[in-house]
DNA sequence: GCAAAAGTGTTTCATCTACACCCATGG
DNA sequence: CCATGGGTGTAGATGAAACACTTTTGC
């Protein structure tokens, strides 16, 4: 099981000159144009919805668009992405976080353009939207079919993502209102993972989380006995973040 | 809890004309010099290795650099990122995964140059360096102190990636001989993941994940009772990909 | 009073954890 | 025979899953 060979002293062959003119170096390379895609998911009507506007180019006319830009000259990425939210959709205050980045060369078919898929999850409720330009509206995740560019494959590669993720961070609460009722939360987890979960376990689980906080409000003009409101308490999560080793798979 | 705003028909304004040419509409982008960075991790004498090499600008005159190379005109990153590890070490068969995009507009001092990490793991010994340019070899990741541009922070931000990714898919097997005992699994997996595991509990988990096929054959050359040894049956775990779902954060 | 969802406990089972002794081999 | 790590089992704790009835409200 012994291994040598690595750390042996090997002769180091004669090496170019180191290269000073750096400015020189990035300009022999090659460059890209760079867009940013925001995938902004929102919860409503029990449905996983996601924020799009139709592509404004001709040969995906009438197709649905994410939303998308070019990334500035000297644009960090996150920021480019949070630009073109607030550009397209007017909101502000959202989290963002990116994903991956697509680099098909043929995925964009006016050249080569890289892309980096942003993802984020919010209460559409409590961003109204204040721009509506492209017809940006919700879509149902679910419902949808062909989209402009390959938004769909990073579309369905930010849902799964967003799946797994949402088991391991509270992502969901920013799908509710501030108070929210354990249907609701328990709604949204349903309809985004694409379950069934068991009432008195998921309540049960959530309790023994010790992150909610009874507000001892009720629900109100709902058609049956209304439900305790919570809130969730993110200062307490923050402190007490996951921190275990389990070999799963 | 109901909404109404996002569903309700909202007057559409005037839009911009479709854009036709879209080759006009790319070259209108900026555009920026991309690179690969490929963060390759190793296994040797009971420790976490990485694959750099020296820099070559003369600013970083003596500081250690990822394996990075900037990405074709048309060149799919996923290739470019093969294409560096190739070029740089002589392996091939290596399996390398996009992790993430760094964008820091002063992360390259030649200008602004974005870069996308890819990580992989894999047996020291079983791919042998074929090319040593620029004093390419095995540092301990540890020891690992500066680095030229923000190698650092790429490298440190893989590790966490490879710590995590690590727990649920078996990842680690790369870095083992295709026959190796229990003990070496354990080893690997405590010093990557930095923590002591209890050797009774890890065997029974492995063991009851029903993954490794016992060889009959025992380890040679070590100077106590030899263990057996196993292989991972990658067949097998391809078929039994976890598909469960538990919330925990 | 009826429909609809809220709220609540227990049992079972699987999994994780902690823990100590004898065994096989090389030197 | 000694040093070194290989190999093994059990009991207790914890967490997940299955499962049904009573309560509260709006209508």
């Amino acid at each position: 099981m012994k291994k040598e060979t690595a750390d042996i002293p090997i002769p180091v062959k004669p090496q170019p000159p180191l290269v000073k003119d750096v400015h020189a170096l990035v300009a022999s390379y090659p460059s890209v144009p760079i867009t940013v895609d925001c995938v902004i998911f929102g919860f409503d009507e029990n449905e996983l919805k996601v924020l799009l506007i139709r592509s404004d180019l001709e040969m995906f006319s009438g197709k649905w668009s994410l939303l998308g830009d070019f990334a500035g000259d000297q644009e960090e990425l996150d920021d480019a992405a949070y630009r073109v939210m607030c550009d397209r959709t007017g909101m502000d205050d959202v989290y963002l976080e990116q994903v991956r980045t697509f680099s098909n060369p043929h995925r964009h078919p006016g050249g080569r353009v890289l892309t980096v898929a942003y993802c984020s999850l919010l209460n559409a409720e409590h961003h109204q939207l204040k721009i509506l330009d492209n017809e940006l509206h919700w879509h149902s995740v679910r419902s949808l079919q062909e989209m402009a560019f390959d938004h769909k494959e990073i579309l369905d590669y930010c849902y799964k993502w967003l799946q797994k993720r949402m088991q391991e961070h509270p992502l969901g609460i920013n799908l509710l209102p501030q108070k929210f009722s354990l249907r609701e939360l328990q709604n949204l987890y349903e309809v985004i993972l694409d379950v069934k979960l068991d009432r008195r376990n998921f309540r049960k689980k959530f309790f023994s989380m010790d992150l909610l906080t009874d507000t001892g409000e009720y629900e109100d003009d709902v058609p049956h006995r209304p439900g305790r409101l919570y809130t969730f308490n993110f200062k307490k999560y923050e402190k007490s973040k996951r921190n275990w080793i389990g070999i799963d798979f």
